[in-house]
DNA sequence: CTAAACTCTATCGGTTTAATAGAATTTGTA
DNA sequence: TACAAATTCTATTAAACCGATAGAGTTTAG
């Protein structure tokens, strides 16, 4: 599942994303046109910041704006900055890659395979879905 | 991701699909060998019999054993069970459906379309995934 | 200088999670 | 019938996480 981190993230993008090339955003006008509490939105959107997918404006007249192609903003990315690993284990990720804990020998889990088959897929699907496919619908 | 809970479960399940045909497994034999802290596994062991995976028997000499083919318990019948929704937000959920509470018009979320196409994909892996095909491995 | 915006850090209450504890019940067998 | 060995049930705990809020600091335009 997403967290709301991550669902208020794809909605504040998506609100970027319909604005005028150029428009810059202010937070509470996404807070507003997203229907996304504002003191956490902008975490969020720092978060959004840091990971290059919006860029902002300092001072009276700043805001946000996208600076990666909405087609090029994927919900895997996404998912992954907020919510972390898209494998259903930490020893399927290929990102946060972390060896279990509980597996007798290393690489003897018996999970890890299967796996690594549904991280594929899901990733796969997950990387076909973009902002502006979204903004599409 | 999977919680430790799922996780357990399908160690033990595989554990369970490895013995001989008509073996009853104690817990503290389970624990052993899949390496599970054992009255943990005991909540589980309930779980997957309350879901009607494995069946037990009390008393001196009991214990589990499956009641249901190792080909046809799935990825996704255990992740339900344990972790709830496959999809990434409950309204694209098929088993654990909600309503949005932030999105204005009902049906009317800009998620929901895409989220959904990525929890097909996503459900059509896991439910390819079996204890069976887990065990050959 | 001031207003309006982003930036940063801390905190809060609530929920969930992983795990443990212990008492109750059931069953086979000596 | 008593006992031992197993499941079953309910409660509790400690820690982590999550969603949200608060407030002080910094930056910028005018």
């Amino acid at each position: 599942m997403l967290s709301h981190k991550a669902k208020y993230a794809l909605k504040a993008l998506l609100y970027l994303a319909e604005q005028d090339e150029n428009h810059i955003s202010k937070t509470i006008e996404i807070a507003d046109g997203a229907n996304i509490p504002k003191k956490f939105l902008e975490q969020i959107l720092l978060d959004l910041k840091r990971g290059r997918f919006v860029s902002s404006k300092q001072g009276k007249f700043g805001g946000y704006y996208l600076i990666k192609s909405k087609n090029e903003i994927t919900l895997a990315e996404i998912h992954r900055l907020f919510d972390g690993a898209i494998a259903l284990l930490p020893c399927a990720s290929l990102n946060f890659y972390e060896p279990c804990s509980d597996c007798k020998t290393e690489s003897e889990c018996s999970l890890r395979h299967g796996l690594m088959l549904i991280r594929d897929k899901t990733l796969k699907a997950m990387e076909g879905i973009t902002i502006a496919s979204l903004v599409k619908k």
